[in-house]
DNA sequence: AAGTTCTTATTAC
DNA sequence: CTAACGGTAATAAGAACTT
């Protein structure tokens, strides 16, 4: 559902909201258990068991100093702080808390968009009136998290998503942030391109590239046609050229639902034995089958990472329709036969995922 | 030639 | 041993296939 655009329709200015909990999977095992504040927190993978394989899923700021951050290895997160306290991933609590965020933030606004279990965006256009007001409703938000969840979190407040976004990543942590449109080129200018949403170590790796520099500005990125940019990275040039200039049209987007469901496996150790690798893949089917027992399912993906860590999918699809269990399984199966019959390296991962009506 | 399906690449959290 | 890289999902592009 669209809940407003670039300018709403009288053609005035959107308010726009971003919050993000601070740290937030390191910061809930601190409130779960205060003696571990103070000292460096890494939530992840376990760096002793098997060899460590995984990675940083959330770590506090203690933990920061030392290098570490969330999508590193574990196992160098390790070297790094050695003498750090490792949690396990309790994803479980997680999801509970982030429900019990989005709920207190919708007591707020109406119009929000979840993004992950830490963040969103709320459209306060027909909320407030002006940014004043869309700071004092933030402080609200963030007085009754703190209250209710023992949490802290950040806020931008500004135009459009992606100024929103940026303004939170400033707020950090525990603060808030309004960038108002005379102050965006001041504020993004000189960032690295790699602050737009969606320019990521590729995208940065070619603008440099072509610009020659190695770390390229966001005013760089403007001296850019909006013609090469298209050039270059097809339909996210486009963006590229209005995000560089601090606009953003795109829309918070209140009810989104999900166009696949899937689970994938590491082993602790690399395999190639088929017996092993179909076990795990009958319960990713299952799995996977039980999150979509009622929806129409149109196909079915079977994901396999090599050793090497080169990674290939197979796919098929049929008539969009409620399935049994043992067809997904019978389709993912044929898939599966495939990889085992095509290669004679070890497998490292074995995924599935079903593509949804 | 067009429309669908399959595969990979990139990004994000 | 001399580096290692999870899980989930979306989107886009191009190749490969059907019709």
């Amino acid at each position: 559902m669209i809940s407003s655009k670039e300018k709403n329709k009288k053609g005035r200015q959107r308010i726009i909201l971003h919050i993000d909990m601070d740290y937030f999977f390191a910061q809930i095992e601190e409130r779960e258990n205060p003696h571990f504040k103070g000292k460096p927190l890494i939530v992840g993978a376990d760096p002793r068991e098997g060899r460590g394989r995984g990675v940083v899923s959330a770590c506090n700021y203690e933990a920061r100093k030392y290098g570490i951050k969330s999508g590193m290895a574990i196992s160098r997160s390790y070297k790094l702080c050695p003498h750090g306290v490792f949690l396990p991933v309790n994803m479980q609590l997680y999801k509970k808390v982030s429900e019990s965020i989005f709920s207190i933030v919708r007591e707020f606004s109406s119009e929000i968009e979840s993004v992950a279990l830490d963040e969103a965006y709320a459209d306060l256009t027909r909320r407030v009136k002006n940014f004043k007001e869309a700071k004092q409703l933030a402080e609200k938000i963030k007085r009754k998290i703190r209250e209710k969840e023992r949490l802290t979190c950040s806020v931008g407040i500004s135009v459009n998503k992606m100024m929103a976004k940026i303004a939170c990543e400033l707020a950090k942590p525990d603060g808030i942030r309004v960038i108002t449109s005379s102050q965006i080129f001041p504020v993004i200018d000189d960032m690295g391109v790699e602050a737009v949403p969606g320019i990521g170590p590729k995208t940065k790796e070619v603008l440099a590239e072509k610009l020659k520099k190695k770390n390229p500005r966001i005013k760089d990125g403007k001296l850019f046609s909006k013609k090469k940019l298209v050039e270059l990275f097809g339909k996210r040039g486009e963006e590229f050229y209005e995000k560089f200039r601090g606009r953003d049209k795109s829309p918070v987007v209140t009810e989104r639902k999900a166009k696949s469901v899937g689970k994938e496996y590491t082993f602790q150790e690399d395999t190639k034995k088929a017996e092993t690798i179909i076990k795990v893949f009958k319960k990713l089917v299952s799995e996977v089958y039980k999150e979509t027992k009622k929806r129409k399912i149109k196909g079915v993906t079977v994901i396999c990472r090599y050793e090497d860590f080169e990674t290939h999918t197979k796919q098929t699809t049929f008539e969009p329709q409620t399935y049994s269990k043992d067809f997904l399984l019978k389709k993912g199966m044929n898939l599966l036969l495939k990889f085992l019959a095509g290669s004679n390296k070890k497998i490292r991962l074995v995924g599935f995922r079903v593509m949804i009506k």
